[in-house]
RNA sequence: GGACGGGUGGGUGAGCGGUUAAAACCAGCAGACUGUAAAUCUGCCGCUCCUUGCGGGCUACGAAGGUUCGAAUCCUUCCCCGUCCA
């Protein structure tokens, strides 16, 4: 009867390698889920974040989906929370130290962390706990021992202190104790796998190694590719601006995703949909050889993207704002009201305004003189004129609704009032 | 603890008493082109005010003081970073 509640090995595997990055060692993986099958017990997965930043983006979500696999396939997912190793910080890729966190800060991003968590993982069979848990209790004595539990020579092998070393830059002694500190997490969860980003790889063969230490069997880790930013360059992450963010709107969504360039889009493919390697592989094959557009494939992974955030309707809506906005240079069918009146802000009693100052009050521009250069440039539109005049004044007496245009990307209706 | 070297705009990095809001490059933004993008070309790229002018004001070269008609540039102290020595 057990043999029924998993699907056979293969399959499984399949499913689970798709866009992975390294599996360490992959021979256990394919023994633990044997005997998983032949057991019935369901594997622990888990997946350890530092709340650092109170909200997630694609780059994050890469992993997660990761963990939503392993989810389908009816393992335990262990979405594990490093409230207490946030405030240690992740020495991983940080080439600064990172400003300490307050206990109200990770709890804060803790939670949002969560509700957003649940947008890809499903809430019901999710384990979430807490590194404070047990990190918290931790006695100076437990720390040195753990700490005996480990070589510094094996420490320093990794890249990053090496060269650190070698370009005698600085390394923080707690930089060393903190993958020794989430190698608790690993120990107390019992994990038969962890995931993480290719960054993380060192962290989780530490965290395998200490398992082991305790007598534990030793998890595999699993490594997922680092997404590219929306640059096409550097990672995607919240500092860079190269991000889409998860709570962000849908139209917002689909018009940052359909702005990636074409080479780009593959590993989208891969890493942010259900779309097989396979599948990803004869797409490719079909634009290089011209029958496909690849405006289409774009097209179908930002609308893919947005359905996962928002659902298929919004993502329709989106998509066909887009089409209206950037193919037929239309009006997009949810553009942004904003609105200006008569003594809104100072100065406005007289009742009229420059239109450079009315795009800096509805926040169409960051400044006032950013917003000169626009109009200057002749980025802006009123009701489809271009106005290269900074001085074109707007009457606020008259209410009215105009359609405004800056740049290409930002439709707005400005109403009067 | 000592001896040097250094901290310049989002990044790299020039300037080392005035014509410097600060070269150059990268990134970014806008326009043209396009398939939406890339590539390319063009323009812009601190903030602000107005009488929109090769206009006025303010802020900016680690921090604070000082010298000078005038300082990113010179002096003093402090902070930070790196190298070498102990």
């Amino acid at each position: 009867m057990t043999e029924h509640k998993f699907k056979p090995v293969e399959e499984q595997l399949a499913y689970i390698k798709k866009g992975v990055a390294e599996i360490i060692p992959e021979p256990e993986l394919v023994a633990k889920l044997e005997a998983s099958r032949r057991s019935g017990k369901p594997l622990r997965v888990y997946l350890g974040v530092d709340p650092t930043a109170p909200d997630l983006h694609l780059g994050h979500t890469v992993v997660l989906r990761k963990l939503k696999h392993f989810q389908d396939l009816g393992h335990t997912a262990v979405f594990l929370i490093g409230d207490f190793s946030a405030m240690i910080g992740d020495p991983t890729g940080v080439s600064e130290t990172r400003p300490p966190l307050t206990r109200e800060q990770v709890d804060g991003n803790a939670k949002t962390y969560l509700e957003q968590v649940y947008k890809i993982l499903d809430r019901e069979n999710t384990e979430v706990r807490y590194n404070s848990e047990w990190l918290s209790k931790m006695h100076a004595e437990d720390v040195v021992r753990l700490c005996g539990r480990y070589q510094l020579a094996r420490m320093l092998e990794r890249e990053d202190f090496r060269s650190r070393l070698r370009n005698n830059q600085p390394i923080s002694v707690h930089e060393l104790l903190y993958p020794l500190l989430t190698a608790c997490d690993a120990v107390e969860l019992k994990s038969d796998v962890e995931l993480g980003a290719t960054e993380q790889k060192f962290n989780l063969l530490i965290h395998r190694d200490i398992q082991r230490e305790y007598g534990l069997a030793g998890q595999v880790a699993l490594t997922m590719p680092i997404l590219v930013g929306l640059d096409g360059q550097r990672k995607m992450s919240k500092s860079l601006g190269n991000y889409v963010g998860i709570t962000e709107e849908s139209y917002e969504m689909f018009k940052k995703i359909m702005s990636i360039s074409d080479s780009l889009m593959w590993s989208y493919l891969e890493l942010l949909t259900d779309r097989t390697a396979d599948e990803v592989r004869s797409l490719q094959q079909n634009v290089q050889a011209g029958t496909t557009h690849p405006k289409q494939v774009k097209v179908s992974l930002a609308s893919q993207i947005v359905r996962d955030f928002h659902g298929e309707q919004a993502a329709r809506k989106a998509a066909s704002s887009w089409e209206r906005q950037f193919s037929d240079r239309q009006v997009p069918d949810d553009a942004p009201v904003k609105t200006l009146s008569k003594g809104s802000y100072v100065g406005s009693e007289q009742g009229k305004v420059y239109l450079s100052r009315a795009l800096l009050q509805i926040a169409a521009a960051p400044s006032r003189a950013e917003a000169e250069r626009l109009i200057k440039h002749g980025a802006v539109e009123l009701d489809g004129a271009v106005i290269k005049d900074p001085r074109h004044e707007i009457d606020l007496n008259v209410p009215r609704r105009y359609l405004l245009r800056v740049g290409k990307k930002n439709i707005f209706y400005l109403d009067v009032r």
